[in-house]
DNA sequence: CTCAGTGTTCAGTG
DNA sequence: TCACTGAACACTGA
């Protein structure tokens, strides 16, 4: 269920229990796709003997800072998760990809049952592909409500393909680009260029309160105010919010779009 | 059996 | 080149 959100949880979970620690074991399990074309022998060899120093993320990767070169970078896909456990998973089911074991007996599982993730070992992973496309970090580096009007305000595209548009900002995903949407009163296929100042503003403030309240909770959905629209997005046909208007769904970006046309101009 | 999906990249069009 | 759209990718669960 990777959104920034978990990511970032994801980064915080695996720093606490890796950082400092040195890898003393690696399993790598053969995927051509979710290792971006690397043998098992350069990924077993980039982690064997590393010792790691900080987990850094941005956008929706993270990646090791180690004491040797390259650097695995992490991207989750639609389903990768982590596991940080005391021993070896017993039942090696085919969606684990990579094992790591430290020297002091913690061991992190990377899973991706659909292989839309991937680890890259790079050397300079902020100044490389693919993360050298990303914009600034939703989290750690959101532009300014002005520079962020001057990014986007010039352009015809619908706002929620922008949202999605992670050379622009990089982080949001699609629940949170419709929660940011519907927060603020903006229906998701407005051309940019449509947007009044008061809506940028309105955008840019809750862009920033959904990822900073998300990853406050630790990416757990009940920790979340009861009047997110997160919580009704994918209630069958006829959903409604908590004040009973209905939510509508299409596709806008090129992605499944839950929004509340009564709420949203 | 069919289809959409918490994401990204790339080909094709204007 | 740029801005934008839509398909492809892999696999599971509804």
């Amino acid at each position: 269920m990777p959104e920034l959100p978990e990511v970032e949880t994801y980064r915080r979970q695996i720093e606490k229990a890796i950082k400092k620690k040195t890898i003393s074991h690696v399993h790598v399990y053969p995927d051509k796709i979710v290792f971006a074309g690397k043998s098992q022998k350069e990924i077993k060899d980039a982690f064997m003997g590393a010792t790691v120093h900080r987990i850094l993320r941005k956008g929706k990767y993270i990646w090791f800072e180690m004491d040797t070169h390259p650097w695995p970078v992490f991207h989750l896909g639609m389903t990768g998760n982590y596991e940080i456990t005391g021993e070896m998973p017993k039942t090696k089911t085919k969606s684990v990809k990579l094992v790591l074991e430290f020297d002091d007996g913690t061991f992190m599982i990377f899973r991706d049952p659909r292989r839309f993730g991937r680890i890259f070992l790079l050397d300079d992973p902020v100044n490389e592909r693919p993360l050298s496309h990303l914009g600034p970090d939703v989290l750690n580096e959101l532009p300014t409500t002005n520079q962020f009007t001057e990014l986007i305000s010039h352009r015809h595209a619908p706002i929620k393909a922008l949202l999605l548009d992670q050379s622009i900002v990089s982080g949001i995903g699609n629940w949170v680009a419709d929660e940011v949407l519907f927060q603020s009163g903006i229906a998701p296929d407005r051309p940019a260029s449509d947007l009044s100042k008061a809506e940028f503003k309105k955008l840019h403030d809750k862009i920033s309160s959904v990822a900073k309240l998300a990853v406050k909770a630790g990416a757990d959905d009940e920790k979340y105010p009861k009047s997110w629209l997160f919580h009704h997005r994918w209630g069958k046909k006829k959903a409604s919010i908590s004040t009973g208007q209905k939510i509508k769904h299409s596709t806008v970006g090129g992605r499944t779009t839950a929004w509340v046309p009564d709420v949203q101009h």
